[in-house]
DNA sequence: TAACGGATGTTATACTATAGCTCTTCAGGT
DNA sequence: ACCTGAAGAGCTATAGTATAACATCCGTTA
């Protein structure tokens, strides 16, 4: 799994704060480790992964923790849920629409890219509304090989 | 939810036993209860909704019987899961390819909708190949408010 | 200080899925 | 007829994912 992130850790938990703070909403001690494990993991992790990692830091954790935590940090914009995983990766990017986004997962070395892809968006709008369809929320997820996997021969 | 479906129920079958012939497999008793049961389903099916139902005709039935079946319904392109949901539904049409297809998930009614949507599948291919993604299965699932449910007004 | 709302703690349980081994059946070769 | 191998199904146990429901703590405000 690579370990390239886009962004130094602590830029994005200061760009969460702020994201919390327009929100009304208040980026805790217990969410702010929660979110600096999924950003400083190298790939989705899965609400129990999380759940073992964090029982080192807080001993009173248990499921209930992570998952509202987890939906905190979902409503917030700030991590996503990969529906074919069970995991969890940080959102690349605070400001796309949250609801537009686009994942590709890589079979091989386990990294999931996020992107945001307006053909894609409007394409999914269209064959909506030819339905009569009016669509909230897109789940959107590629399986396949990332550039890296696939240039790398094995 | 909306009892209409595509096809009478013995013609899905029928046709669900030449698409086993074709593929070299066998569309045993079991396997065939199962289909039925997903098909007569007036929407998607949990794999434990479906055991229980199954088990008033089987006893014998336990989860791996279901998931067993439910895995070679789907690899034979008879039944898809919805990652959503955890749930099941038929395919509405063994001939188009498995791999690219949509959902479209009233949020209303609980109906679940496949299409087929080439515009869609073309902007995945495209979003996919700008990043040296070398793409497999997609999954594409939209949430919102299907036509039926949102021309009858509540 | 009382009342409240948000966050977290705590216990229990529900729901989803698979591992791994056994047993039967049936087709194909001898 | 006999052996064998592969597919299907039975069976037990357990792993993995997620939520309900109620208790407690704490800071803000009426």
């Amino acid at each position: 799994m690579s370990k390239k992130r886009g962004r130094p850790l602590t830029e994005a938990l200061t760009e969460a704060e702020r994201v919390c703070l327009s929100n009304g909403a208040q980026l805790t001690e217990l969410r702010r480790t929660v979110l600096q494990l999924i950003l400083e993991a190298p790939g989705p992790l899965t609400a129990y992964q999380l759940l073992d990692q964090l029982k080192e830091i807080r001993k009173s954790a248990v499921p209930p923790t992570v998952y509202r935590t987890l939906e905190f940090l979902m409503e917030n914009r700030l991590v996503h849920k990969i529906e074919q995983l069970n995991a969890f990766i940080p959102c690349s990017d605070a400001h796309h629409d949250h609801h537009d986004v686009q994942f590709l997962i890589c079979e091989k070395c386990g990294t999931v890219a996020e992107i945001e892809d307006h053909a894609i968006v409007r394409a999914l709008a269209k064959a909506a509304e030819k339905q009569g369809f009016h669509p909230g929320k897109a789940v959107v997820e590629l399986d396949g090989i990332c550039a890296a996997c696939s240039t790398s021969a094995h």
